[in-house]
DNA sequence: GTGAAAGCGCTAACAT
DNA sequence: ATGTTAGCGCTTTCAC
């Protein structure tokens, strides 16, 4: 037996309430010319048959579908389910909802594109994915604007916003230098992303600025995961005959969580007495008791809130905005894993939520 | 100026490859009737002209969108991040799509079921929130199948997976006693929630079965979360004369995290030397250096299996299941916040992944 | 301010 | 096997 979709249309409440059909899309339709009383009359009648607009009917004339396509790679790093969490809010409060796409972390996302199009998304925002060119430029041309989200992907013209990566590494090499280190320790994450890739370079730039020999810089490889992380660290300290590093900054926080926990229970290494450690994101878990994790704050509710500028989602007339990046920059939050040096001590001082 | 929304429809399939419209539908719905060599010009003029079947339009003729709903209240509990990944991993591997609904922690979710009405969606599984019988019939009334997700509406007819909650509050219960410990604490979670009661439940009965005095449990609220956690794990050690609890049940393992947390850089205790731990859900983050937790592994792979069953995705004809409580055995996973008592040494090892 | 009618892009009878 | 045609539920001119 067939299951009895019984939902009413508009042409059912229209019956009811004694109107055309007409008017009860206009019912609904904020800011077109209806009487109250007709609105009134219509309302009720909706509201006695249960009535709710189909907007897929509706979006095929409007053209908007009032959903917007999220493609993530990586649910397994806080950082970027709080990201999720923060576009479905924000879209939410607008009347829209997001549309989740999951792909293999780093992996091209062009199926990923070819499904969302059927869907007639409204915009597409991807993060912690990759993507061709050729898929920009199909969402393109059929009027989907499509911003990265802490990623681009060079010669392609789609815009994107990120946290300056590049500064923020900075900022991680200037507190170890100012806590007096000497020999450096890198977790990179992805290889292919560009992400790793910018904080690796502010981080290694800003020490070579700072004087240091690049002989004292180890790098190994953490594939921006919990577990790679751990195994990196475990190989960072398997040569006894190397010079123990001083300082070890982890490209993302959960890769420096990892590392700490393999220094202490593993390496039996302290920190930050023995070695200091420094992150980037700032997930809430870098906050808790046993971190206390001195790391890069990326300004999530601003990121946020640039990209669904650059979608556009209430004018779609406007023209896509192309090859735009904009870069935000991060603050250093100061916690117990690199000793706040002296000069350091009456500024900034952290405001615990 | 407007942007210019190039799609290109069937029709110009059709147009370029010399065929009638209708053909080009066929030409992409696998199992109709259809000669090789049509589909093949449909599908080499569509490759030219980047057409892609709009499914907003499909759905209003098939009446499936091939978009199921999640509702979902609390992303910052990992295991909830699992679950909606491998909702939406299993669903795209069908050709679906999860349209998501983010709803504050254990409110209602009745606006967001109204605005997936809207949408269409094929079905909806509801987690971590809260339900009025009245949106379910909504739901049910129009064909929508809906189904909750680890906890159930009692009084309603709507159908639900879920671990077998009481059961396993008894597991850890078991673990406690054959561990020898003699005074317990319990840090509790949303007490609106099934799930958090059932497991109470459990392991209060089995303690009680097991000769245990009702004095000797101690009960503080933990509100589902970590910092919540935190704060009831300081509330339990505050009266300097009460007995101390030699093991601790936290409900779920952020909680027991927490607790752990707490004990060990707060309270000052070990664990498990001083105080024994428990937790529920088995995240990948319990499994991790300082915490190895012992805990109750909830089935999800399985479970998401018997929830899209309910869901009957594939056969709309197929009457909406009502009233089922599918229950789903979770099984102990041994680490080392529990010491495993010597009855129980070469049983059970688990197969570390 | 309201109704009639055309049409959005597709699927599903129905003919052929 | 293929084309023709009538909708699906809505928005949007266009008259009135």
């Amino acid at each position: 037996m067939a299951r009895k979709s019984s939902r009413s249309t508009s042409f059912d409440v229209a019956a009811l309430a004694g109107v055309s059909q007409s008017a009860v899309s206009r019912a609904f339709t904020t800011g077109s010319r209806i009487a109250d009383e007709t609105r009134t009359k219509v309302l009720e009648a909706a509201l006695k048959l249960n009535y709710v607009p189909n907007s897929i009917a509706s979006s095929l004339t409007t053209k908007r579908t009032n959903i917007v396509a999220l493609i993530i790679g990586n649910l397994d790093n806080p950082f970027y389910v709080h990201v999720l969490h923060t576009f479905s809010r924000r879209l939410q409060e607008q009347g829209r909802q997001v549309l989740i796409f999951t792909v293999e972390p780093n992996s091209e996302s062009d199926e990923a594109i070819m499904h969302l199009l059927k869907y007639q998304v409204d915009g597409v925002v991807l993060t912690a994915a990759q993507l061709s060119t050729r898929m920009i430029s199909l969402c393109h041309d059929r009027g989907i604007p499509i911003v990265l989200f802490n990623r681009y992907i060079p010669g392609s013209d789609a815009s994107g916003v990120r946290c300056d990566n590049v500064a923020g590494g900075a900022l991680i090499a200037e507190a170890f230098l100012a806590a007096g280190a000497k020999n450096f320790a890198l977790i990179t994450g992805d290889l292919k992303g560009t992400t790793s890739q910018d904080r690796v370079r502010g981080f290694v730039g800003r020490l070579l600025e700072g004087g240091v020999k690049r002989t004292r810089i180890v790098e190994v490889e953490g594939h921006s995961s919990y577990e790679g992380a751990l195994n990196a660290t475990a190989k960072l300290f398997r040569d006894q005959n190397r010079v123990r590093p001083d300082a070890l900054f982890g490209v993302n926080d959960i890769m420096a969580m990892a590392a700490i926990d393999a220094l202490r229970h593993r390496i039996g290494l302290r920190v930050p007495e023995d070695l200091m450690v420094g992150g980037f994101d700032d997930i809430p878990e870098g906050r808790r008791l046993p971190y206390q994790l001195t790391t890069v704050r990326q300004p999530i509710e601003q990121m946020v809130d640039e990209t669904l500028q650059l979608l556009h989602l209430d004018d779609p007339t406007e023209p896509i905005p192309r090859g735009i990046d904009r870069p935000i920059k991060g603050r250093l939050i100061w916690r117990n894993t690199i000793p706040v040096p002296l000069s350091h001590r009456w500024t900034e001082p952290e405001i615990q939520s």
